[in-house]
DNA sequence: AGGCAAGAAATTTGATCAAATTCACGAATG
DNA sequence: CATTCGTGAATTTGATCAAATTTCTTGCCT
C-alpha cells in the first residue's frame, strides 16, 4: 500500500459535504435573504440525512450565515445598513492584515498561481459570467489569505464573506458585470515588489469597491 | 390573555442549555487545552442527549472554541504564540470599536449598572476569587458591548473570548490575583464624560494588560 | 344572508432519542 | 515489525414526540 495519499483520498463524512454545499449556496448568493431554510427541505435538496443537515445549519448559524427566527426556524439574514457598516469595518481591518501576513510567505510559484486565478476573474468579468466571477474572486482572496498562516484571522474572514454572500444577489440582479471590484493587478504587482503597504492598500481598495457596490444597490430599491 | 409573558418564560430547548453549559466551561477555563472532548463524555457530564451534545460541539467548533483533530474527535485548542498574536490583534481592533459604538447608547442607568458589575470585579480581585473575577469581568465587557447595538461585531468578540478562555487557566494556576487587568474605573470615567477616545483607550489598555499576562505565563513554562 | 373573527383540527416541521453502521485506535499475534 | 482483530466512539438512519403554522369550521355581528 504505497499510496495512501490520505490528505485528499480520505472519505469525507456526510455532514462535511452537506455543510460545504449549503455554505456555498449562501456564499455565492443562491439563497434569497429572508427565505426560510427548512431542515426537511434541505434533506430533499441536498440529498442528505437529518443529522448532517441539522449540524450544517448549526455551524452556519454560529458563523452568522444563518439567523435564527424566534420560532425555531432559521433564515438567510437581511443585510441592512448597520450590518453592512459592521462587515465593512471588520473586513477592511482584517483582510489587509491577512494580506500583509501572507506576503512574508509568498513564493514565486504561489504568486503565479494567484496570477492564474486572476486571469479567470478577468475572463469571467469580460464574459459577464457572474457566478464564475464570484467563485474565482473568492478563490483569489482566500488563496492569498491562506498563505498568511493565521487560522484564527482566516476563520473570521470566512465568516465575514458568508455574511456578505447574500448581498451579492442584489449585484447579480442588477446585471452589470462592469465595475465589479478587481484591484488584483495592483495587488499582484505589490506582491512581486514585496511592497507590504501597497498590497494592503490594493486589498483595501478592492474591498471598499465591493462594499460601495452593495451600498449603492441598497440605497436604490433592491433591499 | 393578560399573562403570556412569553419572552422569558418560554422553555429553553435542551440543545441551547447544553451549548450554554459547554460554552461556559470553555469560556472560564474549566477545560484543559489539549484535553479531548467526547460526545459520550458530555452526555454523561452534562446530563443531555446525543443530538443536543452534537449540536453544541458543532456550534463551538464553528466559533473556534473547539478544534477538530484529524480523527473525528475534537479538543480544546492549545494557544501558541501565533494564535495569541492573532487574538490580540483582533481584540484590540474590535473591542475598542464596540466600546465607542456603545457610548452613543449609554444611559445613566446603564452606566450605574456597569459600575455595579465593576464593584463585583473589584471584590473578586480583593478576595482572590478567580472564577468570580472571570465571570464578572466578562459580564462587564459584554454588558458594555451589547449596548453598541452591533450584533455582527459582538458575535466576533464573543468568538474571540471563547478562543481566549482556555488560556485563562494558566493565569489561574499561577494563583496571583494581583495585577489582573482592571482598567474599568478609567472606562467608567470616560463613559460619564462622554469621552470616546478615552473610553477606547481604557478598553485597549485593559485588553493589552490581559494579553501581557498570558504572554508572560507562556514565556515561562506553563504552555 | 353574507362576511368576519375566534377557535379547533390537521398538517407540516423541528427536537429528541434509540438502534445500527462505520471508523479509528490499540492490543495481541504471527 | 507487519498484520489482524477487538473495543469503543463517532456517524448515520429511522422513529417518536412536541411545537407551530395552516386550514377549516363555527358562531357572531352587520
Amino acid at each position: 500500500m504505497a499510496g495512501t495519499a490520505d490528505d485528499t483520498l480520505r472519505k469525507i463524512p456526510s455532514h462535511e459535504l452537506t455543510y460545504g454545499r449549503l455554505r456555498d449556496m449562501i456564499l455565492f448568493g443562491l439563497l434569497e435573504p429572508g427565505q426560510p431554510v427548512t431542515i426537511q427541505g434541505l434533506i430533499r435538496d441536498l440529498d442528505s440525512g437529518m443529522t448532517p443537515v441539522r449540524e450544517a445549519i448549526r455551524r452556519l448559524t454560529a458563523e452568522g450565515a444563518l439567523l435564527p427566527q424566534g420560532n425555531r426556524r432559521v433564515a438567510v439574514p437581511q443585510m441592512d445598513g448597520s450590518a453592512l457598516e459592521q462587515v465593512a469595518f471588520a473586513r477592511l481591518t482584517l483582510e489587509p492584515k491577512l494580506a500583509e501576513l501572507a506576503l512574508r510567505n509568498l513564493t514565486p510559484a504561489l504568486i503565479d498561481q494567484l496570477d492564474e486565478i486572476d486571469s479567470a476573474v478577468d475572463h469571467a468579468i469580460r464574459a459577464g459570467d457572474l457566478p464564475g466571477y464570484l467563485r474565482s474572486n473568492h478563490a483569489f482572496h482566500f488563496a492569498l489569505y491562506e498563505a498568511a498562516d493565521a487560522p484564527i484571522l482566516l476563520d473570521m474572514a470566512r465568516s465575514l464573506w458568508l455574511r456578505f454572500g447574500p448581498s451579492l444577489r442584489v449585484v447579480m440582479q442588477r446585471g452589470g458585470a462592469a465595475n465589479l471590484p478587481d484591484r488584483h493587478e495592483e495587488a499582484l504587482a505589490a506582491m512581486r515588489a514585496g511592497d507590504t503597504a501597497a498590497l494592503a492598500l490594493a486589498i483595501q481598495n478592492d474591498i471598499q469597491q465591493g462594499i460601495d457596490q452593495i451600498r449603492l444597490a441598497q440605497a436604490q430599491g433592491a433591499v
